[in-house]
DNA sequence: TTGTAAGCGTTATCAA
DNA sequence: TTGATAACGCTTACAA
């Protein structure tokens, strides 16, 4: 690998002189920097990152903590993600954590050994265990789609949850449903618990009352979506639209309510969070809350690139996006007599 | 950030001594290591990765090219590589394209200075870009899902693509097609030209010579794949069926055949690469051959880790993994007097 | 077993 | 405008 002495030598001339012309700093000859510049190409020089991280202390890499890489949600986040950081010339390292407590901790500590310039994370972390893991790196940190409460400082990409889930219960209610349930995410995740709160305001808004039984929590897996949903059939007074919180979940719900013989929406109505057909070929079109995933990326890159606003090396910044709703085609009036 | 100075000298001892600890490396007294063990905890020490890669010159990270990380094939590998890696104590950059040349060489020029160990990507360039753009880095560079040919020595992960395309092909001969089209990836990726040569085979071995303008080019992209089945519907002789060479492309013909008023598998099949139903709720369950896309990760990642065989610094591998092939329900028979 | 010191390739400071 | 030189935090001979 030719290095910023081997240049010199060639050209005898000093390091720095180099070292200005590559990083387009200070005043330099215009002459000597064609010379340098012809060789640089011509020697197809390439800065050693690494060094020039050790020496200025700062990387021109992202960290990016999700989930699970294989949800085409956070695959889509961090498409965006990548593409706003490589039009500044910086990388992206991607942790997944297969929604575990212990490679999340890993993929922070890890982030922070590589000096990352930023932290983009998904966690699944609730405030308190946000505040003992987070609060350690000294570089940006940003969260989406599940977020920490107002209670603690930070940047945050997001949807309006609240309003979401009361729109799309809202929905449901319009079309004539009352007993909507809900399959919510775990506890403890504050955006969780917000939708399940927008759920439970427009339940309210039309003078129904949730009972305790109508919700209950996954791990945003397929497999307890369909466990959810199976339990739910089997209640005395089973729900006429169910709310998913994620896609995952949706899908496990729909399978097993056409496992029981059941058809969507014509028996139940089905609704979810991130789960819009994006091939156009599914079976069930879902009436689904679409965060804008490529731009939250997009958005969570900027805030870690972007130089903070004079004086506000503390400031918090909570971007709420705005999401769409796809209506689909998986809500219906409720059977007679059975709303 | 706590450093190797600060915890010697909190402790009395030298700089290397904690270093040996830290790596586990030479021999240390064990009351001392005891001792520094517990300091490097108390004080939370964590080694700054840049300062260690440029002394050793090598860095735990793995570095992946893929041309669209939405597309779950990609996200798949990529999430089998990170966990991989993971287990190794690496990290993993991804690079996503967007099916550009000059994103991809940026991406590797990228990758080089970041000293990565190793570079896994799904390039979309042909042999000679490929000698060109990936023979400068002195890591193991994998190739995955377009390899190059066998002319050119390096590390390879892929499937079958000759005998994968003659089996769907096949099977749709089996049923009774003959006049079977094919959309297939740009000229020049020489797995897609295996695929044609499978698919060649299969239509050869039946008997059945495939004219010149039963295999279209698209470019992996829906709108391209749609664009081309609505040229074949147009034709005096369409086709019985159609093998797509990626997901999207199928989408796309999908689309097309329904715009166009017809049925799949009834009036025309359908068999594709990578276009599995993995949410179970597709209206068209498309006859797929199934690339293990996480073990595939998994495989390249290990080629990057693995130290290689005695003497081996130059043998390349060329491992070849088995695919599946999902029959789905998107071939039948062709209507009588089409076939 | 431990310590000293050189040096990885850069950038940044200071003097020329 | 340029050049010499000292770091950055770590690993690793080599010496003690």
């Amino acid at each position: 690998m030719v290095k910023l002495k081997d240049i010199a030598a060639r050209l005898g001339v000093s390091v720095s002189t180099v070292s200005r012309v590559v990083n387009n700093k200070d005043r330099v000859d215009p002459e000597t920097r064609k010379r340098v510049l012809h060789a640089l190409r011509e020697m197809n020089y390439q800065p050693d990152e690494n060094a020039r991280r050790l020496k200025t202390n700062t990387s021109n890499v992202l960290g990016v903590i999700v989930p699970d890489l294989s949800n085409p949600f956070y695959a889509s986040v961090i498409k965006g993600i990548e593409r706003e950081a490589a039009g500044h010339g910086y990388s992206v390292i991607v942790c997944n954590t297969d929604e575990t407590r212990e490679r999340e901790r890993d993929a922070v500590a890890l982030l922070i050994r590589q000096k990352v310039a930023g932290i983009i994370t998904a966690t699944t972390f609730g405030d308190e265990e946000v505040r003992r893991c987070y609060g350690l790196p000294d570089c940006p940190v940003v969260f989406f789609d599940n977020i920490p409460s107002e209670q603690i400082e930070t940047h945050c990409v997001t949807i309006d949850n609240v309003r979401s889930a009361r729109e799309l219960a809202g929905y449901m209610i319009e079309r004539g449903h009352r007993r909507i349930y809900m399959i919510s995410g775990p506890r403890g995740e504050y955006s969780a618990d917000e939708r399940v709160h927008g759920w439970r305001e427009a339940l309210k808004a039309a003078g129904i009352t949730a009972r305790d039984g109508w919700i209950v929590r996954g791990d945003f897996r397929e497999e307890s979506g369909r466990r959810i949903m199976e339990d739910f059939l089997t209640r005395t007074q089973p729900p006429t639209a169910v709310l998913a919180a994620n896609n995952f979940m949706a899908y496990g719900a729909i399978k097993a309510i056409f496992a029981a013989g059941l058809s969507i929406p014509e028996d139940i109505s089905v609704g979810a969070f991130d789960a819009a057909d994006t091939t156009g070929l599914m079976r069930i079109d879902i009436a689904s809350i679409v965060q804008p995933s490529e731009d939250i990326g997009a958005v969570a890159a900027e805030l870690c690139l972007k130089p903070l606003p004079p004086g506000g090396a503390r400031i918090s910044r909570r971007m709420v996006l705005d999401h769409r709703f796809i209506k689909g085609h998986s809500v219906a009036q409720p059977r007679a007599g059975k709303g």
